[in-house]
DNA sequence: TTGAAAGCGGTACCAA
DNA sequence: TTGGTACCGCTTTCAA
């Protein structure tokens, strides 16, 4: 049973494709086709559930209401949540959503980016590796509508919508010193994401505030292949410094969940020797004794205003660049001390 | 600078449409097309960097190498990583994967398998609501490939793949038992999937066999939308029952997690007074004090099985149907009692 | 108010 | 060896 096509309907109803096509596209009174006939076709239409072929269609008018989803990993729960949220958006403005997980290789998302354009996607949207700063910069070239999200290239100016990281550490590490920690440590990856460095910043700019600079860096940053295998050394380490550490600031959820591990291993209270914040959240953080504190993104926003700022790249012309830091939020749980009763003042 | 045809390298080149078409697919030699006029083409295309037009060639061929997944939710840790896996497997045979959440709804699911039978994909992944027979019986007419995920209708005869969830199940039962537990209890949906019929049946029956069914049932089962606020009660309820009970199984990671949740509430303590084992994992299972044993699904396996048959069905086209139950294997930690000790016995 | 016809960018068959 | 050409299914302009 081969579908039914424009052909079939108008040879069957001797009305011509472009009437046929006009009328189940809703153009019929624009164009004034009789009301009869519209009622004919539309009827026929229904009674053969016709639907269009897309493939067609995005060749005829050169669009596929198609737009394409590049992320590091979907298995990740950040981007998982932001995939979601995407998908969802996207459908309420007519788009299906293609995606290919890059793994965080550069060559890989090189190619992925190269094979959605074959497909004609309408639109990107990319968590880039940050290692691709040549094809972000073709896509600029060739007036392809794409937005980056959670990754930018601050040398690049493009359409971009992320977090607030700067001022998501600093409330982290502000809740830490309200709770009188004053020996704060900082973790995080290497390679150099910019949000890291944002995050970095805020937690460097935070403590110099507070007078809580010390001549020694707190900041670890572990290589992202070995985060198992050096987080042990690097919190033995700093709680065996000469004035230990009181606190731990995780720049990512996995990070957060990696160190919890070691804490654990070695048997480190937490919060009463050591508290806890992570930068963005796991869904079982509050099941963990004590429960997590966390910096919260808003992953649902994030991807909304991505597709949002997309779709309305991809109807005007007119390529004005964004960018938006949504603002984080500071859950704030018993892992950073003194939670509830701070807690409580701050409100 | 809009993109490149084979048009314009035919017309540039003065060499057929045809020739060049069937160079750039590389059955040049096949054809036996001139070394010379081969390098001429492919030297130009290189030049100019084309790449087709995959909306035109699909619209040709009557194919879009486009693969489409339906799956109630990526944000589900256990749906995303069968989605990564579907992707990485997919890309591997060249196709691209849509996506779409539907959310459990029936009519979404309907509407998104509309939509993507119109994007004229090559076939489809899904991991149904299981309110949806219509169209996977109207699917199977149409005689598009499809493979049904984890979900699957056992009154109609498709490809599936998924978990052996009697004997995860029973597994997870049998190391309780082996921990001395007699008074275990099953948490599970209400809906009445069919996998959470399977893990019922492997509960009840593991029970039978060990001699230990209960005249008054331990089963209790959830509706989906007030999981978090009937959990309470129905725990409250189990462990205050005559005899009590000194274990629970619960049928999925997130019905384990608000258990926990309300058990650390009620302050019962894991193990000593009921033992906790979870069908499914979640991330943070390692880091809950105390750990919590699960029955972990292959989901990688899962989702390069269902590529695999997918792929082998829109290749032939004999359709022959394929069931596929992945064995699972139980993570034993301390949560479901005398982990370590039981757990070198049994190697 | 309706129809004819020219694309959209490729593929593939048949001739030359 | 290469070129011509008829589709694939739909959109859209122009003429009738």
């Amino acid at each position: 049973m081969s579908k039914l096509t424009l052909q079939d309907i108008s040879r069957s109803l001797n009305i011509s494709k472009s009437t046929v096509s006009l009328v189940l596209n809703g153009r019929g009174d624009e164009i004034r086709v009789s009301k009869e006939t519209q009622e004919r076709i539309l009827e026929f239409a229904r009674e053969h559930n016709y639907t269009v072929n897309r493939l067609a269609r995005g060749l005829s008018r050169g669009i596929s209401d198609l737009i394409g989803l590049i992320i590091p990993n979907i298995s990740d729960s950040f981007y998982a949540r932001i995939a979601t949220s995407i998908e969802k958006n996207a459908r309420l403005y007519g788009y299906n959503v293609v995606f290919s997980s890059s793994g965080e290789s550069k060559d890989q998302e090189s190619e992925l980016i190269q094979s959605m354009l074959d497909r004609q996607v309408d639109g990107l949207i990319i968590a880039s590796s940050q290692k691709n700063d040549e094809d972000i910069r073709g896509l600029k070239r060739s007036n392809t509508p794409f937005v980056l999200i959670d990754r930018r290239y601050p040398e690049i100016e493009t359409n971009f919508v992320g977090v607030d990281n700067f001022d998501g550490i600093a409330s982290a590490v502000e809740q830490l010193i309200l709770a009188g920690r004053k020996r704060i440590a900082f973790i995080s990856l290497k390679p150099g994401l910019v949000a890291l460095q944002e995050r970095l910043e805020g937690y460097i700019q935070t403590l110099d505030i507070h007078g809580l600079s010390e001549d020694q860096s707190l900041v670890r940053e572990l290589a992202y292949e070995n985060i198992e295998s050096d987080m042990p050394h690097i919190i033995e380490e700093l709680v065996h410094l000469p004035k230990g550490v009181d606190a731990l600031v995780f720049a990512t959820h996995f990070l957060a969940a990696a160190g919890l591990r070691t804490l654990k291993k070695l048997g480190i209270k937490i919060p009463e020797e050591v508290a806890i914040i992570s930068f963005g959240q796991m869904s079982a953080f509050d099941l963990i004794e004590p429960p997590i504190s966390s910096v919260i993104q808003p992953t649902d926003e994030l991807g909304k205003k991505a597709v949002d700022l997309l779709v309305q790249n991809m109807k005007n012309e007119n390529h004005g660049f964004e960018n938006r830091h949504l603002k984080t939020c500071l859950l704030v749980r018993e892992s950073c001390g003194l939670a509830s009763a701070v807690n409580k003042v701050l409100k």
